[in-house]
DNA sequence: AACTAGGCT
DNA sequence: GTATAAGCCTAGTTG
């Protein structure tokens, strides 16, 4: 029994008597007959989007070359950086440096928004650019005769959880203005139906247990919306009166804390000052003194150790986490606060799909009908089933995922049926 | 191959 | 004085 094991049992953590290397193996047949099934996608309907952003990323390019005077190429982020802050003398104060000269990264190109009419296009630009050659050009190319895409999974993560290559499918876009209209070309057979079920703040629900954090867990159990609870906290205000604002604060400070963030990258990530994120950091560790402990805990197990590891018992080795560079020892600090956490996690799902995998099989010979695993994204499943049992493929994915471990809050799934993978989350 | 950028959880 | 949010994969440019 590992510390973390120790400590969980405590907080009323149920363990399953399985280590992470035999989850590991477990999961791997069931990888192999996920990427054997692959996922079908409307190419004709990927392939008319493509001919719609091509052209208008052609109108967009004629437009920068107009609006800055120069043809040069959009694509290159030495040009751009030339054009825009040699030849146009934009100013460049507070925007970040990389190691060649001044960034371009659209998080600073939008500072700058407002100073020349080029910008806006080209975030336009970078974005279509992005879609059309990461997406919407290699997929089609990449599907088999019956219009499936078939990734690759691997294991081999610093923190446990799965990756997807070739194409990778942890990574199909989902927000901006064609967010949607991509996972809508990700469809379901004739006859079929996709699932897609989701765990709601699984990570946030680990820590909260792990560390544990009193406040946090009573939130959980009595089913509040954490993130609004975490507005009334550090904004001092009742529940009801949060606003959105507040918790779409709260919710980027949730967020960030499982990754050690600063307050310097909290005023980034909301574009407020620094002084302000301190002051919300502030807050919520004093309102989560639990958290505050977990954190701290972390950091001196693993410049104790060497160590951290997680739930099943996965170590994650940080041996520069007593350097005297600080930075250096700053980052591992903050890998030894979030490794557990998202390692945990990725666990709890995999745990998931190897019971869930039985069940389908067991369905799928009870029946008659078919209904198989596709997609892993980290805390979600996309699921595949005969519209006659798709409703109870649903159930019992929901049902699996929200009870494979007990912890010392629910566990919740949300999950929907569609077409398509849009339609179903 | 390094660097920059940007898509996802 | 330097950096500042965890974990991935892919594409385009540059040298």
């Amino acid at each position: 029994m590992t510390d973390l094991q120790d400590k969980a049992e405590k907080m009323g953590i149920k363990i399953p008597e399985i280590t992470f290397e035999e989850i590991n193996e477990q999961i791997k047949p069931v990888l192999r007959k996920m990427e054997q099934a692959g996922i079908r996608i409307n190419v004709s309907y990927i392939n008319e989007l493509d001919q719609k952003l091509s052209s208008r990323l052609k109108e967009l390019e004629t437009e920068i070359h107009k609006s800055t005077g120069t043809e040069f190429n959009i694509g290159s982020p030495i040009q751009m950086a030339d054009i825009l802050f040699d030849k146009l003398k934009l100013s460049t104060e507070g925007l970040k440096k990389t190691k060649s000269g001044i960034s371009t990264a659209a998080s600073e190109l939008k500072k700058i928004e407002d100073t020349h009419p080029a910008i806006k296009l080209i975030l336009e630009h970078r974005e279509l650019s992005k879609l059309i050659s990461t997406y919407l050009r290699p997929l089609p190319l990449l599907v088999d005769e019956d219009d499936r895409l078939h990734t690759t999974y691997g294991m081999e993560t610093s923190t446990g959880r799965l990756t997807s290559s070739e194409p990778n499918l942890q990574n199909i876009p989902i927000r901006g203005t064609y967010g949607a209209e991509i996972r809508n070309s990700f469809i379901a057979n004739p006859g079929m139906k996709i699932i897609a079920a989701d765990y709601s703040q699984i990570e946030l629900r680990i820590v909260a247990c792990l560390a544990p954090d009193k406040l946090m867990i009573e939130s959980f159990q009595r089913g509040d919306d954490i993130h609004a609870k975490t507005a009334a906290q550090i904004f001092h205000i009742p529940l009801e009166e949060v606003t959105k604002e507040q918790r779409r604060v709260a919710k980027a400070v949730n967020f960030g804390i499982v990754y050690g963030q600063t307050s310097y990258g909290l005023s980034q990530a909301l574009d407020i000052s620094p002084a302000e994120a301190s002051k919300y950091i502030k807050e919520y560790f004093e309102s989560y003194s639990g958290i505050t402990k977990y954190i701290n805990y972390m950091i001196d197990s693993a410049r104790k150790d060497g160590y951290v590891e997680t739930l099943f018992g996965m170590k994650r080795y940080l041996p520069e986490i007593n350097s005297s560079k600080h930075y250096i020892a700053e980052s591992e600090e903050r890998m030894a606060i979030n490794t557990p956490v998202q390692g945990t996690a990725s666990e709890i799902l995999k745990l998931a799909m190897i019971e869930l995998d039985k069940q389908l099989d067991e369905i799928s010979k009870k029946s008659g009908k078919t209904a198989r695993m596709l997609l892993t994204v980290h805390d979600e499943l996309v699921i595949e089933a005969s519209s006659e049992i798709a409703q109870e493929v649903a159930t019992a994915t929901k049902d699996t995922m929200e009870n494979v471990i007990k912890i010392c809050v629910p566990i919740e799934v949300s999950i929907g049926i569609g077409d398509t993978w849009d339609e179903a989350k």
